[in-house]
DNA sequence: TTGTTTGATGATCGTTGTTCATGATTGAAT
DNA sequence: ATTCAATCATGAACAACGATCATCAAACAA
């Protein structure tokens, strides 16, 4: 039977000329398309494609195939937009919000406050403290969004990027390190890195920096943000934050911060959400994007996904 | 996201204002068509149909879909009608046909013919003898359509039903059960049964009437139709045929056929295809239908499948 | 020819849709 | 009220389908 799938296949074919650039523009693989178009194909006894020339032409069962596809499918997106919209309006009686992240509290609580704003009678709630695994929560029902750093694809969730950042080293205003333009892995060797308490695979820093290079410095820990800058500060160690997150302190000269690598250390910001409930937190999702680019500094679009 | 089968049960929930009635329409469980629904007032977070008094009444998100089905599937609709229209043209290349039953050749050759009639073009051929197994063929990609009587519901294949017909008993004119009304399967008890040279399970008197009451009957068989029906009118047996396979002899006073049964034994004739191959037999199994209700006498439409 | 790009195909895996079995609700009748 | 029937919801299990991966075949350019 015909589906929307094939009508979408259909038109990607037309405007592209191409099974693989099709395959690219509706986010399949050249494979899947190929074998949806064959699929079709053998249904109806019909070739849709004439694959003698390039760049490839519809039949005129393609074509036909197409001119249901302009007819159909701008109806279907217009329904869809109209159900988004008024799924925003009617709002979600409650979106309970877990953070992994312990900066992110910062720029978390204007959002929220945004997202009040344009919708007096949505019930946002933060949930628990840090908990090791937010994801858990979701699929647990406990949570409706969880904002995470590191996207472990579990089934029937969905992440959706919310921005880039660069973790940035930070250090007291004439450490040692403070002549250097950025610091590398053998730079932390010895050093004490004051953290957030969490485990040590929870840390961008040491996952992907230190950790590879062979590099364990020694360990200290603090509850709040202000309290690690505050032993950054005192010459206590070194620290790996978000630059958003040391901002004002890195303004103020309290604390000087430097890059991680010469690219430097870059991480993405995901919203994990039950992917069953597919785009009904999507109105919510880009509340957090705008006022996370209205209010932080440095960060960066994420790149792929539409 | 939005699928074509939403649409359709929007629409159908609309125009039956019931859960259950709707799912009958569109050829589903009442449970099949709730989860479907449930699933996409939770993907949009919005309800769809308002539950409170009955009959159920889409909300406003619900009547926005219904529009887009109003628009839509007539669309869909209309160039699935002329792909297949232009399939029919196209016609398949070849068109191999399997038959299981014995008798079937009496109408098929007329169907053919016909078929042949309109598309010239179209190359048909009967595969084999009479293979026990018809199904098998058509997975082997040695047959592209099979006639059947038993639809044994293997993975991909699918089964249209042809028509109803009865299957009479057949006896000599003058014999001992000839002033019986209808025969019941007591009256086989000690008779020889004279039938195509076939396993007990592929006939249906033996499956669905002697087995069940426990009657085994000699058994005699011949190849053709018309030896049987000989056998018969020289008292070496009865038989058991449908109706229309001995209607000339029936008629001539050859044979006399008696009801199986006080209902009568109906059975059904389906045509067997890939179902991969979906829609592209349909117009030549259209062509089946017709000529046999033409050809044929004492068939009935068969029940269920629009 | 060789190398490169593009499409096709088979196997496999995960997701999704459907059904079955059952529980919860609703409305009507006693 | 209580019972009964009808209707809808829900959880578990299964089957079917769609997508991907890993190749292979074919077309085109150098």
């Amino acid at each position: 039977m015909i589906e929307l799938r094939h009508l979408r296949m259909v038109q990607a074919l037309a405007e592209t000329g191409s099974v693989s650039a099709a395959a690219a523009r509706v986010h399949l693989t050249q494979s899947a398309l190929s074998h949806q178009l064959g699929a079709l194909e053998r249904y109806f006894g019909l070739s849709l494609l004439d694959r003698s020339r390039r760049p490839l032409r519809l039949t005129p069962a393609g074509e036909r195939l197409l001119l249901a596809a302009r007819r159909v499918l701008p109806e279907v997106d217009a329904a869809r937009a109209e159900l988004l919209r008024q799924a925003s309006n009617h709002a979600p009686e409650s979106l309970r919000i877990a953070v992994e992240c312990h900066s992110c509290f910062d720029w978390l609580m204007p959002a929220m406050d945004a997202y009040r704003a344009e919708r007096p009678e949505a019930e946002l709630d933060l949930v628990g403290g840090f908990l090791p695994e937010p994801v858990n929560l979701l699929l647990e029902g406990r949570a409706d969004l969880a904002v995470v750093s590191q996207p472990e694809d579990r089934p029937g969730i969905r992440y959706l990027p919310l921005f880039r950042y660069e973790i940035v080293a930070l250090l007291a205003p004439g450490h040692p390190l403070a002549d250097r333009a950025f610091l590398t892995a053998a730079d932390f060797a010895g050093q004490t890195l004051i953290s957030y308490p969490v485990p040590d695979q929870a840390l961008d820093v040491v996952q992907r920096v230190l950790r590879p290079a062979g590099v364990v410095p020694k360990r200290r820990t603090a509850e709040l943000t202000v309290a690690i800058l505050q032993l950054v500060a005192s010459r206590r160690g070194l620290a790996a934050l978000p630059r958003w997150a040391a901002q004002t302190q890195i303004e103020r000269g309290y604390v000087l911060a430097r890059s991680i690598g010469q690219e430097g250390l870059w991480s993405t910001l995901y919203a994990a959400m039950r992917s069953e409930e597919g785009e009904a937190r999507e109105s919510f999702v880009s509340t957090l994007r705008r006022t996370a680019f209205a209010t932080l500094q440095g960060i960066e679009q994420p790149v792929g996904e539409g």
